[in-house]
DNA sequence: TGACCTTATCCGCATATGCGGATACAAAGA
DNA sequence: TCTTTGTATCCGCATATGCGGATAAGGTCA
């Protein structure tokens, strides 16, 4: 229950909700969260954090980047939750802009380090 | 979006979840609820403000009493929420303790005054 | 009006959480 | 091993929220 209320406060923050929409298109890096979002990186790894105790996402350390991505686990709840928020999040004008930011982020990365174009 | 966020906050207290859950039997009046979950009038009062400015509840007066129920609002993921909630919620031990101990509030109130069972 | 009941709000205080720069840690490559 | 890059955590500080007793406000009835 105390698990529960956890939960729905991991996604009372507006920042993880953009965290979640992002990460509902494929998993990322947290520079790649810190570009798109526009914002330091001791705030992003924070709420990744945050999100990932809540059960909601998962790492993976490849090489020197942690990759996120949407955790499909065990807890029913969540996995409706993640649901849910697959169908409204969308609808928000930032969440659109944010994927957008992604894309052309994505487009001009190439393929290249994570920082290149991130960082300056 | 600020909005969806103040919508996960007001469902992550754990007694607000407990309220919503006793709530989700029918409409209840401030004095039941601190009846049934033994907490000072307060903070039962203030637990509803929020979800009330959550748009989760709706509170109506009827003489001295003010009887709150779920608010099938315009907001589409309220609505979710709350219908994704009521199959949730009687999971948890602590929501069917606190059904019962409604049952047995009421059985005993026998549409009394509000006060008679509930403080001393 | 005055007594009483129910509910809302105020108050001071404690805790949780957010922020972002600074620092520590981990991995890869020279 | 030293450097560089990416990430996690620490730090001090600010704000949001919780608590429950006290007080105010609204309603009823005699």
């Amino acid at each position: 229950m105390k698990k529960t209320a956890h939960l729905f406060k991991a996604l009372s923050e507006e920042i993880r909700l953009r965290i979640l929409a992002l990460l509902q298109d494929g998993e990322l890096c947290v520079c790649d969260l810190m570009a798109v979002l526009e914002l330091p990186q001791s705030t992003v790894s924070r709420h990744l954090t945050y999100l990932r105790h809540a059960g909601l996402v998962e790492g993976e350390r490849r090489g020197v980047w942690m990759y996120y991505r949407l955790l499909d686990s065990g807890d029913p709840l969540a996995r409706d939750l993640l649901r849910l928020l697959a169908g409204h999040l969308p609808l928000f004008e930032i969440i659109r802009q944010d994927r957008q930011a992604l894309a052309d982020y994505l487009a001009e990365k190439k393929h290249n380090r994570c920082n290149e174009g991130a960082n300056r």
